[in-house]
DNA sequence: CCATCCTTGTTATATTTGTAACAAGGGATT
DNA sequence: AATCCCTTGTTACAAATATAACAAGGATGG
């Protein structure tokens, strides 16, 4: 089985995002230099991406806007629902329950713990604030596939230690730390002071980057 | 001058997220190796990336931990503060202007806007949610440097053009769009629905993942 | 039906990025 | 002071990633 690198999943996840708006604009077919235009890329890069997949457009014509939608929605496991489990209704937390690019995606989150018994038992958006202590069976209970992780630094890694044990396979990480899970656990972190300190190298080192 | 990578500009926040840590904890010194262990990363690769700065470490010794974490402020400008316009208070807006990650590092919201009547002159977290219409004149008169965008897809080019209009040189994206600006204009883009897709392809696809 | 113009999928090439290897610096120990 | 053990900085090498090139498929127009 091929390995699929992490840049052309990330890049496919645009593509998408530029089919649905395509789609939504009336267009029917797509070329993939218009593809690769919409997201700065080039178009031999746009081909090689889809062409890990196989072969989903036609010569001299280009790609089906529905179709490819549709082929990529399957291969990335958009065609379906995932079950979430957020883990920490602090600022972001709170900000994510609602965030319409998980929902409209089939992310949701309809399970929602905190430690803090003031916020036990409250609504947010529709989901109840959980406690925490219960986390292994609820997630287990509930069938969550994915766990998302909004609690401090210091509680991180034992959070996403239980989420593990509950079931969780794939974990959101927006806690600046590095968690350890076990090899068939997947995790992604989202960092978002790394891309705001990123902004600052490049404002102070402006000859160190490409514009 | 030499170009840094984008991967090595991430790293070097990461290193110096852990070598805070470690100050914290009481060391004084660090090895390459465990700089590396920490962030999942070869020894080689930390040092070959500080080497692209200067050389800071002691042979037979390893680093001194302050000595390198103020080189790294230095290099990625966290050693001073930048003001940063938020536009668009939403769930993510919002969640943002009281983010600990931006302000511990002096990325300061001293300024937000928001279109919405119902909300301007209200005060989220100490910071005045001003009028949108003023936008321009108020980041040059701010002498805002940063914006951040949180505003719904539609209109996150237009504000975009406008923060340009008003002096700001970096932009941190939140929008699912490929914004386009101007050629000395710095973007990064925080598309938090693409890491939990990329979760919903390595769950689909494991095999197709390296664990 | 032929010629022309597009656009894909794939292979070959170039570039970038990461890893390994090692000489040289430096402390500790006897 | 000589030896031993570490650890860096750098150079050489390997792997991964991106770009370019092109043959083949397919539509269109005369």
């Amino acid at each position: 089985m091929p390995r699929i690198s992490d840049s052309t999943i990330h890049r496919l996840s645009r593509y998408y995002r530029t089919l649905k708006y395509m789609h939504d604009k009336g267009s029917q077919t797509i070329s993939s230099n218009i593809l690769a235009q919409q997201n700065d890329v080039t178009a031999a890069q746009v081909r090689k991406d889809l062409s890990c997949f196989g072969a989903f457009g036609r010569r001299g014509l280009g790609y089906d806007i529905v179709d490819l939608k549709r082929n990529i929605a399957r291969i990335m496991g958009l065609d379906r629902t995932w079950k979430v489990a957020l883990c920490g209704v602090g600022n972001i937390g709170r900000a994510l329950i609602d965030y319409d690019q998980f929902r409209v995606q089939g992310f949701q989150i309809t399970v929602a713990f905190d430690s803090d018994p003031g916020k036990i038992g409250k609504v947010i958006h529709g989901v109840v604030i959980r406690n925490e202590a219960n986390l292994e069976r609820d997630v287990r209970d509930e069938k969550v596939e994915i766990g998302v992780v909004s609690v401090p630094v210091s509680s991180a890694q034992s959070i996403v230690d239980r989420l593990v044990a509950g079931g969780v396979r794939g974990i959101l990480n927006f806690a600046p730390i590095n968690i350890k899970v076990p090899k068939n656990v997947f995790v992604r972190n989202e960092n978002m002071a790394i891309e705001i300190e990123a902004l600052s190298f490049a404002l102070t080192n402006p000859k160190m980057v490409q514009y």
